[in-house]
DNA sequence: ATAAAAACTGACCAGATGGTAAAGATAATG
DNA sequence: CATTATCTTTACCATCTGGTCAGTTTTTAT
């Protein structure tokens, strides 16, 4: 059998099977979530057999569960890469822009994702209270690093962070609404009018205030 | 049978029983999405049993599809509040609190709403496309108009509209997440601190931008 | 080529779940 | 009080769904 013990090395006809499984699962959960989602459309999508799938995954909650967990790094990844050396304002809209690119190109994923914390995150909650707490705490100490500087204008970090996921991932979770609502001929450039929009949004917030205390020349 | 054929009278245990089931269901359905929930919870929390739930609903589509219905109203709300004759800037970031207070008030409306939509909306696309489109429209010509006059600065107004969505909405639907990254201690002022924060956010981005033809004294 | 390992399938099962039927209990009404 | 209408429950059913198993086919290694 192929199930993964982990220890086992892998065939070639595993490593395709399970990266079809995968994507045809990603595209399942993210449109139906855990529970609506069913083995038999996985199947289906992946055309393969469903005991054929369970061959290499012992179970759909195995599936859910790598998924998830391949999602982590991906998703933690943009903010990683905010760095304490560059222009802050810059690092800032940089990070809000490759999220933006990330709603757009990997829409399913943002909406696995998104499905997982609306139920409670019964799965990944641990990965929620551990790396991804640690990662914010380091970019908060940044951002209060940066205001206490002068450098950016002083808000609040955490709801700072809290504002741009909240907003680029809103562009993938809730697409159905925004096509939906948007004006037929803006709905083409949605994302590059969205970056626009943020670019703003949060460098008007950030610049800091003028400085009333300088003289004049 | 209870069944609401709409134009039947309605007796005082059915507008009890019916308001018992609709709060347990709307509690069971915005943790579970639609397919996650049972009936049997449903009656659960409701203290009834299931074929006594199924009196006073047809099924569990017919529950949730009140609920959702029950969910528009109250959604739409808060942005038809947004006045022409107000202080443009204040109209906007008052929005921005109402919002803000039903998610803290409402979550488990705010939920079903985006479980709801994170599924592709298939019980509610009609009212996206209708009354919500018509709304936005109209809200959306305002933002331009108010733009157009000076009295805020430029900025797409579907955008606006968009974020302002999203980040309140963020409050209810990723608490958890909110719960798992946040500080101890500032958890229990998250709705003040974000209010504070928005409105400084929407403030600054709102602001007409500083007439540069002003002449020194 | 052939044996062993891996990959796959059809038939099936057990439990969950949405929903029904019919009879019993309760409340409203004359 | 009696009769009717409303309400509730017990015992079901049919279907869906996650998962198993015994055996067949295909691939890989010798």
């Amino acid at each position: 059998m192929a199930r993964s013990n982990s220890t086992k090395k892998i065939t070639r006809i595993q490593r395709e099977k399970i990266g079809i499984i995968l994507d045809a699962a990603l595209d399942v959960f993210s449109n139906h979530g855990f529970r609506g989602a069913t083995i038999d459309m996985i199947a289906d999508k992946a055309h393969l057999s469903k005991p054929n799938i369970l061959y290499y995954f012992d179970s759909k909650d195995k599936i859910h569960e790598m998924l998830l967990s391949n999602l982590l790094e991906t998703w933690l990844e943009p903010l990683k890469q905010i760095s304490s050396t560059g222009e802050p304002i810059s690092e800032i809209c940089c990070y809000v822009e490759r999220k933006l690119e990330m709603a757009r190109d990997f829409p399913q994923e943002s909406r696995l994702f998104a499905n997982e914390i609306l139920q409670g995150a019964p799965r990944i909650f641990h990965a929620l209270n551990g790396p991804l707490k640690k990662l914010t705490d380091e970019k908060v100490a940044l951002i209060n690093s940066w205001a206490d500087d002068g450098k950016i204008n002083s808000v609040d970090p955490y709801h700072l962070i809290f504002s741009i996921w909240a907003i680029t991932q809103h562009y993938a979770d809730f697409d159905v609404q925004i096509l939906a609502v948007m004006e037929k001929n803006k709905i083409p450039n949605r994302f590059s009018d969205a970056n626009k929009y943020l670019e703003e949004l949060f460098t008007r917030l950030l610049e800091p205030k003028v400085k009333l205390k300088e003289p004049l020349p």
